[in-house]
Parts: C-alpha cells; sequence; structure tokens
DNA sequence: CGATTAATGGCACTCTCTGCCACTAATTGA
DNA sequence: TCAATTAGTGGCAGAGAGTGCCATTAATCG
C-alpha cells in the first residue's frame, strides 16, 4: 500500500547534503563574478574560474552546466529573499503596506559583502548580454513561487491566467526597482538607498493601476 | 558646419539592404525551427542549419551570433506587431478599448504559416530553456519600445520608474497571454482562439489593478 | 575593362561542455 | 580491520560552438 518511502537501508557514502552543495556553488560563484568583472564574461574561460575557486574544470563543470549560471547562487539569495516576505504576506493587508512592514531589501539575513556582491552582479548584468539573460531566466523561475503565493491568497488555482499576470507583473516591478537600485549604488551602499528602494517598489506597484 | 552626412561618393558593391538582410535571416531562421522541433535544440548544430539554409557554415555564424538567436526573427514578427499596435494608441482611448478595436494578434500583416510559425516557436520556448533565454531577451528589449509610447503619453521621460515599470508589466501580461495561447493551439489554431487571446489580454490588464 | 567595396566560404584554432573511466572518500556490515 | 557499496573528483578525449584570417566571388562605378 504505502509505497510512498519504500525504506532502502542505505549503504555505502551518503550523498553529501543540499545545504553543502549550495554552499560549495555559492563560494564557486564569488570567484566567477569577481573574474566576470575583473575581465568581462568572454575573457573568462571555465578552467580560470575552476582554478581560482579551487577545484578541477571537470568539477567544475558539474556545478555549473554553463558558465552564466555562475550568477545564480547570489540572484537567488535576493530574489528568494522577496519571496520569503512574500510568503508572509499577512491576509488582511494591503501588499504595499506589508513590503513596507516586513521588507528590508537585502538587508537581514546578509553580510554587507553579499549585498554588495549582488548589487555588483546585478550591475553586471547590465552590460553582459549573457549574464542578463541568465538573469531573466531565474526572474521567470521566481514567478511560479509568486503565482503560488497568490493563488494562496485568492483561492485562484495556481496556473490561473490572471494569478500568472500578477506574479509575472510583481516580478517586473521587483527586476526595475532592483535594476535602478543597482545602478544608483554603483559608487557605493547607504541604507537609505536601500530604503528608497523599498518605497521605489512601493509607488511602482501603485504605477500599476495607472494604466487603466 | 553640417558634418551630419559627409557625402561619401560612394564606389564599389553596395551593401545588400536592410530588409533583405532581415529576410535571409528569416529565411534561415524557418529552418533551424523545423530542425529544433524535430530533433531539439541540443541535436541540432550550426553545421546542420547552415546545410539546410544552404548556406555555409561560417555564412551561418555570421548571420546568428549564437544558434538560439534563430528563433529571433520569428518571434520578433510577434513582438514587434504588438507594438506597432500600442504605437497607435490614441490618447483619448483606455488601453483595454484601444487593444479590442486595433490588436488581430498576428492576424493582419501575417500569412497563417507565419502565424502556426511563431506560435510553434512560443510552443519550443516553453520546453527549451536555452530558447527561453532568447526570448525573455527579446521581450526585455521589447520593453524599451513600449517605455517610449508610454512616455510620450505621459509626459514623464522615457526612463522615468513609473514608465519602466508599467512597460515591464504591459510586457509581462503579453508574454503570460501569449504562452497560454501558444498551448491551447498545440493542436491547431482558430481565429476564435486568437480573439480569446485579445479578451485575455484585456482581462489581464484588469487583473493587474487587483493586486492593490 | 580595372578599381573598389561587400559578401561568402574555407581553414585553423580556441573555448565550451560531455562521456567515460579510474581513483579517492565516506559509510555499513561482517 | 576489512571487504562491499555508493558518492564525489579529476583526467582525458572528443564533438560542437563560435571567431579571426584570408582567398574568392559578386556588384557597382567610371
Amino acid at each position: 500500500m504505502t509505497d510512498v518511502v519504500t525504506e532502502k537501508p542505505r549503504r555505502g557514502r551518503p550523498p553529501v547534503s543540499d545545504e553543502q552543495r549550495q554552499q560549495q556553488r555559492l563560494e564557486i560563484s564569488r570567484h566567477a563574478v569577481r573574474l566576470f568583472a575583473e575581465q568581462g564574461v568572454a575573457n573568462t574561460s571555465g578552467e580560470q574560474i575552476a582554478q581560482a575557486a579551487g577545484v578541477s574544470e571537470r568539477t567544475f563543470w558539474r556545478y555549473f552546466p554553463h558558465k552564466e549560471a555562475c550568477v545564480e547562487p547570489l540572484l537567488t539569495k535576493m530574489v528568494g529573499a522577496f519571496c520569503e516576505v512574500l510568503r508572509a504576506w499577512p491576509a488582511e493587508l494591503e501588499l504595499i503596506d506589508h513590503l513596507r512592514a516586513a521588507y528590508s531589501p537585502l538587508l537581514d539575513g546578509a553580510t554587507d559583502e553579499d549585498i554588495e556582491a549582488v548589487l555588483e552582479v546585478v550591475r553586471l548584468t547590465q552590460n553582459e548580454p549573457a549574464l542578463r539573460a541568465a538573469y531573466l531566466t531565474l526572474r521567470e523561475r521566481a514567478e511560479h513561487t509568486l503565482a503560488e503565493v497568490l493563488a494562496g491568497r485568492t483561492g485562484l488555482p495556481q496556473d490561473a491566467i490572471e494569478i500568472r499576470v500578477q506574479a509575472a507583473a510583481v516580478s517586473a516591478v521587483l527586476k526595475v526597482a532592483t535594476d535602478d537600485v543597482a545602478r544608483s549604488t554603483s559608487k557605493g551602499v547607504t541604507r537609505d538607498m536601500l530604503e528608497l528602494h523599498r518605497e521605489q517598489i512601493a509607488d511602482a506597484l501603485r504605477g500599476l493601476s495607472r494604466l487603466r
């Protein structure tokens, strides 16, 4: 009956935990991004990244299917943080108010270096088409998570057009605001700027209605 | 003074016109897309595409910087058509009403084969990550055009946050609706479906306001 | 026809990424 | 402590992607 978990008596070396793997990916990606910023994507080879990260080239290609994917671990930090906040969106609140109350973009749970690194990556995607494509792909994956949250609130199915449109719209708002804050912090980040970022998102959400 | 056009007494073979070049790109892309659909992107080599299109591999790579770009000519047809409609948006009309009045998605100016081909490509992008990335990149380029139109209507600068957000949102609406129509026409297209597509876009635009 | 400029094709070469295999690491049971 | 088992790593070979360079061909003008 319950074949849900066919208890296999595990033997042999156990696979590394998912967190460990993510950690390793993140570590490699830091080196990759630094090299991308210094020399450009085209001038940075997989071999170079692998060497900088202290693994063999073969192993590097096992961690990343293509070198553009090196930006994923860092960008996921940011997109994921937003999704988490959205998950915690209480039913009785307006989205804008919730964000004002709960969204400290990148502020909590991340070190200052991480914030700087993430913004650096976003800036990179603005000049490196290949990285931009990876970024856009990542964002679209995140839309599914957003849709899940929105579906939960409205009772509509997760793949309803209205839900998917709203998810895509929220994602678009976040994208534009993030691009903007990345640009405006190219000469250094201050708390003020990140606060401004949050207000921009709120404003932008309001601006959506003006389309009518 | 007027160095605007330094009249060069042209000599030698003239460069091919832009339209001719686009036409050639389109022709090659048809072969590419057919092969992509038949065998998958990964199993289709540049050499194969070139051979099918009747040009040398070297020339093929001059027309397309990477093979994923082969979907651009067809997809541009669709995105471009929408942008054109938006350009013609009269100031006194609501967007939704304008679309209802003026947007025959892919219907005018395109043969039936073209419609089928475009929808086929969109469907391809849903299963082929590499093509999806190219599609998303193309859409983001189109956002600039949308922003231009929206800026013109509101008097705001083209790079104002509000404008960029609205452009991204409209683009997102169109994306979701297009994905949907592509999916629902996998077994053949009818006029009805395309009409429905337009209504879905209108509905989706309305749905945006419900985010508040 | 010669001079000039554009487009194409061919060749060599680098880089990306994969399949395969040998080797090492971690774990369990005898 | 020693097989047996399973996972991760590195090395090597090779197909394919994409570029630089040069010779050849095509189109145009005087």
